[in-house]
DNA sequence: GATGAATGAGTCTTCATTCAT
DNA sequence: TATGAATGAAGACTCATTCAT
């Protein structure tokens, strides 16, 4: 049974307030300074409440910190899973849509931080990183393999190592996301390549190992405009 | 002097030993709990000393893990960039050897941890992000460049886009280093895939990048006992 | 609200009072042991709060230390300003009182201990003891002048030279006023001088050098009872 | 008896080693931090040796403190006290030099720190305030009152208040001493009379008391340099 | 519900003192 | 005797948590 699932009343938020706010407020805090390093203190006054407010959505400092990790990332995976399974497109296509719409709805967003966040704090709290694992990580390869299986399944793509191929193809995606939550921001100089020419060369890479024998190239194309795609493979 | 001490002192003078002692302990307790939630108390425990000791040779916490990050990372880089630039094997022997050392010497060890350190303290530390990211990120990033761009010389490889793959082709290794240091040891399901399944599939998917238009396939092979490689381009 | 509470609560909510709790217990523990010796456990426990609750009124030991001696003696000095301003008595007169007045108001009370305190801490809080200078000192030495000129210009006493006595007749008294709280409560015999007798023949000598050549000679009386003197010049 | 005359061996110093250099320069640190702020390390850093030594010749902080204040201030006013006793000069002039030489030998020295220390800590350490009253104040005290009453009884004085005039008259000096430095140090500008002049007005202030009806007015005056007074009366 | 004053356990840091060398 | 590395008790300060208002 997943961590989600089971209902444990000690951060369960009391109905009708909703302080959005709070996770809100938390989750840059967290992602900035770590769990240890940030005080409730300015959690709230980020929120706009009092130090008090805070404890009587969440039970703790802990119950926050696990609130801000479970609900801003769940939904995001499942609408994620929903638009791969609803799509017809072609899977070469399809897959260069995932890559965009991963670093669109997650890696580039704030979301991104949670991971940074995950990574840094597992020592701490290993039952969480345990969460995340199941809950995002590991369905989050599982949909990249589910496209390259469908590819394959279709012979739009020639067979590969799954496991391996999987991991290396969404390091790349992840690893720049963490970056740009942690050390990115320390070093003034913007010497990083654009995200975009690093998606293109990385999807080109990826086709050139998909690619069936007989085939004419898999086209690593990206859109036009790439800072605002047009709505594509997964909607 | 008598080897049946009558008594065993409280303690002995060790002026030379302690300062790797402790930074020893540190590393293991920053890397596992970040840098607030570590105690002196502990570190000095588990160095053996008492607390009071520590400041003997650190002024303060944070000197303590600057130090921790700058003093075992650094000799470790140059190292590696001697050893590169001494080679005289063949680029994708290089490539290949760069990628295995790396992983020997580097991803594969406690060392590892700092780099997952950094990246969950860079927000409290920035300068010291900075530095790593100058002494550590760049140098590593520069050396598989300067491998890559040999072999395009000499037309072992084909010209590829240097920065794009250089990130791309460093961040599966990255990533697992810091998931050997943060999550994965919170998952006692050794769901992962074998880091030398890896490698080899990684490889795979570079050297299809890199080969030449007449050459034969660029062999992505890796030694027959992957767990000690033998002495290979990099000694 | 019931008078006839069930239970006592752990504490009450009284942010007025606060901070002249703190400042009257610090006083007394600053005066008898200095600052370095002072633990602020100690002032908290005296004001009856906790140690936290120090630091929601004043940021540092330090910022303590200075509003202690800040806070209770420049409001004294600017009274006693006023009133010597206000005065309309003859100058004898309100030369006496001044004197009177001075230890009545600060010498004679636990004021008083403020300047030793700052005696021995002037070396390490400079700008402390040179505020105290420039507030407390000068402007105490300045209000003496000020009545002796007075009592020149009127021809009631005759000229002296004003830097030197002004200095002269102050000493005993406040060495005096230090004395009480510093090397006096150590001796337990009563060996000392009584303030008004000590008073009597400093007033007496002061006026035999002030006395004009042809004037009756100035009295150095004091009032009946010295330890409650009745109002007299400086109200 | 007194407290120095009682043989403690917790502050007698080894013999022939006789570090000298160590009460002087915790004569120095005392006076300039107080007792809690004096760090043994420079205590024994400025007297070039380290910190252990100290412990070789002092059984503890408090003993060196304690012997800083007996050690350097005992034998001076014992030469002073024989000096006054060996004196054939005139009360007058007597009474001139004791005031001067008060000043030259104490007063303008770093031994006049040794007040200064002595008031600050009483609070902490009251049997050094006690022994400090009987063995400097009061004798010094005592000293000045043998003057006096040599001169009334030669009928060079009038009589006077002895009690009362003793303390006024050593007041000035001593809180010139004490301010010199606590409070002094710390005010860039000299606005301070000068000790000549202030003397020479303390002087002449007590000789217009002092000075016998039908005498002529008795001389307050000063060696031609001030700063270095002739040997007069007090050699 | 909301507030923020009050709490007190927890940690870094200092430094007098000890003791192996 | 002299040294200075090592100790550990003590104290300033922080901040998650509680609770009177």
């Amino acid at each position: 049974m997943s961590v989600v699932a089971s209902h444990s009343p000690r951060w369960t938020r009391r109905k009708e307030a909703r302080p959005g706010e709070l996770l809100e407020a938390a989750l840059e805090l967290f992602v900035e300074r770590g769990f240890a390093s940030t005080r409730l203190d300015e959690v709230a006054a980020r929120a706009g409440v009092s130090k008090g407010t805070l404890y009587l959505y969440f039970a703790s400092k802990e119950d926050l910190f696990k609130a801000v990790v479970r609900q801003n990332i769940v939904p995001l995976i499942e609408a994620f899973e929903r638009d791969v399974a609803a799509s017809e497109a072609a899977s070469p296509d399809l897959l260069r849509e995932f890559f965009e719409a991963w670093w669109t709805r997650f890696g580039g967003t704030k979301l991104a931080g949670i991971a940074k966040l995950v990574v840094g704090e597992a020592g701490n709290f290993p039952e969480l990183a345990q969460f995340f694992e199941q809950e995002v990580v590991s369905r989050n390869l599982q949909l990249l393999r589910s496209i390259i299986e469908r590819g394959i399944a279709r012979e739009e793509f020639r067979p590969v190592d799954l496991d391996a191929c999987v991991n290396l193809w969404i390091s790349p995606l992840v690893l720049r996301a963490i970056w740009e939550h942690s050390i990115g921001p320390c070093c003034p100089s913007g010497a990083v390549v654009p995200v975009q020419r690093f998606l293109d060369a990385h999807l080109r890479s990826i086709f050139a190992m998909l690619a069936t024998p007989g085939s004419q190239p898999l086209r690593a194309d990206s859109p036009a405009d790439p800072e605002q795609p047009a709505a594509g493979a997964l909607g």
